[in-house]
DNA sequence: AATGAATGAGTGTTCATTCAT
DNA sequence: CATGAATGAACACTCATTCAT
């Protein structure tokens, strides 16, 4: 397993003040892409929107390449927050499965901008800001295969998908992101229940426990 | 409905030699594109790679996002083709269906660096050109909503997602391009098998007729 | 006095044909270089309001600098024609010379655009067209030095501008068309008149002569 | 009355650089453009003209055509601060009128290659630099329409052209630029004063004001 | 640590001219 | 003689990065 995290330089020495910087920059950083897409918009447009100057900007990173794999961080780690967050405290493997699902699903949905940013330029990154941003992303299906491994080993019946399974939960819902031109107008909620109950019946679930709480 | 097509300007009258050069140059810039992304190439290194020089390339086309177009245009058409002609001449719905899924799937998996240059660089269009892009695709998804209702119709068993079925089994595959960071080094044909597998499952069909020929 | 003209090389024997593709032509660039200025306006533009293709352009003239000489010498031509006409069987030089006038105001307020053209674009000139339609312009301007003489001898008493008094009159009426964005909206004959008169005033033209007919 | 500026955008934020920069510019700029022509001049010619990169150059300006604004002000600065500074602490309305006609014929010959420049080239101003341009001029032959309104005022008659007085003024003087083709070798004083009386004479003046101080 | 002006290599695009058919 | 496709040098403009203050 690589390492999901690669050192940014920075002209400056005091840590928390870098990390404080960064966490900014990476906020209006996405927001910028997001508007105009990460080749169109300029370390202009960023400092500006960060509340810096371009100088001060390049004191808490190196290249524009640092500047978006901050952003890829950034960003992935919020959708991995928001699963944890939604199974913390879960004992039952069956419905941690379910509720990391529905999690995920609906994080997809409401960070749209976010997910469709990461899709569109993670072939823009550096080789080593890739690797690191791949790692972390790889990092979250191994959850989700710990996740179904110990919801099988509990007696769900689920031998769909047997060798595909993580990556297609973590694949499908960013349909939701990525599909918005078209789904722009269903209703969300309802989709991303559609949405789980598909994956769970792919799986081989049974209907019982597809619709649970 | 709209136009899946958009009139591109060109300097050259001869219409069949336009229809040539055109085919060349979505051809070279396709294989540019996916190597560099498109932001990166450059218009130089397209006309080097068709043969051609700057100023003839401009007879052709009208701008960068012309050439963007005529590459997606070019690479969906492809993967549709590949679907068209796996169920041609067939008459069983449910085979037909079964017969689409599966040369959807092995299309995304054969031609991954079109598919990941399409969803990468659809944001990048201009207006106009998104706009019949997507159309284009929204008619091959519409495609498969009749074919999922004339297997339904037909008596396959298929309550599963019923309103996302044509979109998730136009989107699921996708992730035999879009992670092949991760599946580069598992049996691609038996890849392809566990997910029309898991679709046709999760789309509640019954068990016997996922596995027919 | 140097020539007033320049040979324009051709790839085509037919010298009547050569004489009526030029004239063509001529009026055709006059038309775009108007409208759009001569740097502006291309070849391509050229040869489509002149109904020919780019490539048969060539046959009648070597380059975008033989255009613009075409269109001056033309264009001055037509103004010298005008002045020509109006004096044409006059016999009092007097009148001679106030026809002249009055005809050469008209034509600077009626002939504003191409006017205001050869003024913008003679400096773009190749140096050799340049020194021929100055020359062409040279011999109009002692055209009139001649009908001020004439007059003077005839009895006007006219001691103004004893060395400027032919140039003074060439330039002057040449405001109608290079203030045009002043003067749109004033009555157009009311102006030449009072042009003239003053002209005619500057130069020690006595009262009861200015006003005659 | 419309405005005689336009602003102009900057990437530089220190107001007092920038007055100084657009100074050297413009300056450099009319250089470069008397010589080969805006059209023909190139950004670098300007940019090396002026001692600055290319880089540089567009941190105080956005387009080319903010250049051409920017000489066209300046030079028409000039020779309108000729003007007033000639009739600064004049108090006699004929002597102000009289001194005013010979500093502005004075400019004209002696400005000619900026006076060139600006007939040639205002045509190639985009929409509001010549709209700002053309408001600066207005105002300078308004003044003018005041100088001659105050000295008719004052008893010096002055019948002459009622409706185009301060047109012709500001407009004949221009022949000793335009025609400088041909005045090269005239005496330019001689020719100045030549043109003044003329002027005067036109104007209605009696000939023992025509030839004072 | 912050600022913001300077840099210059690089980009998409245009167009006068040529020439094979 | 006409055609129109090919050519390639040139141009305006951008922007990531540096660095003196």
């Amino acid at each position: 397993m690589s390492a999901a995290t690669r050192v940014i330089g920075a002209q400056v020495k005091d840590e928390s003040r870098i990390q404080e910087r960064r966490a900014q920059i990476a906020e209006a950083a996405a927001r910028v892409f997001r508007d105009k897409g990460f080749h169109t918009a300029t370390i202009r447009d960023v400092a500006e929107a960060a509340g810096l100057t371009q100088g001060t900007l390049y004191n808490y990173i190196r290249s524009k390449d640092d500047i978006l794999y901050l952003v890829h961080q950034d960003l992935t780690a919020r959708y991995i927050a928001d699963v944890e967050q939604a199974i913390a405290g879960m004992a039952d493997p069956r419905a941690r499965l379910r509720a990391a699902l529905r999690a995920f699903a609906r994080a997809m949905r409401e960070r749209h901008g976010d997910i469709a940013l990461i899709y569109q330029e993670t072939h823009a990154l550096g080789r080593e800001s890739r690797r690191a941003v791949l790692a972390q992303t790889e990092n979250f299906i191994a959850r989700f295969a710990g996740l179904i491994e110990a919801a099988r080993r509990d007696g769900m019946a689920m031998d769909g998908a047997p060798n595909l399974a993580a990556d297609i939960v973590t694949f499908l819902p960013v349909m939701l992101s990525l599909r918005r031109w078209r789904l722009r107008h269903v209703d969300g909620p309802a989709a991303e229940e559609e949405l789980v109950a598909f994956l769970l019946r792919g799986l081989g679930c049974p209907e019982e426990i597809i619709h649970g709480a």
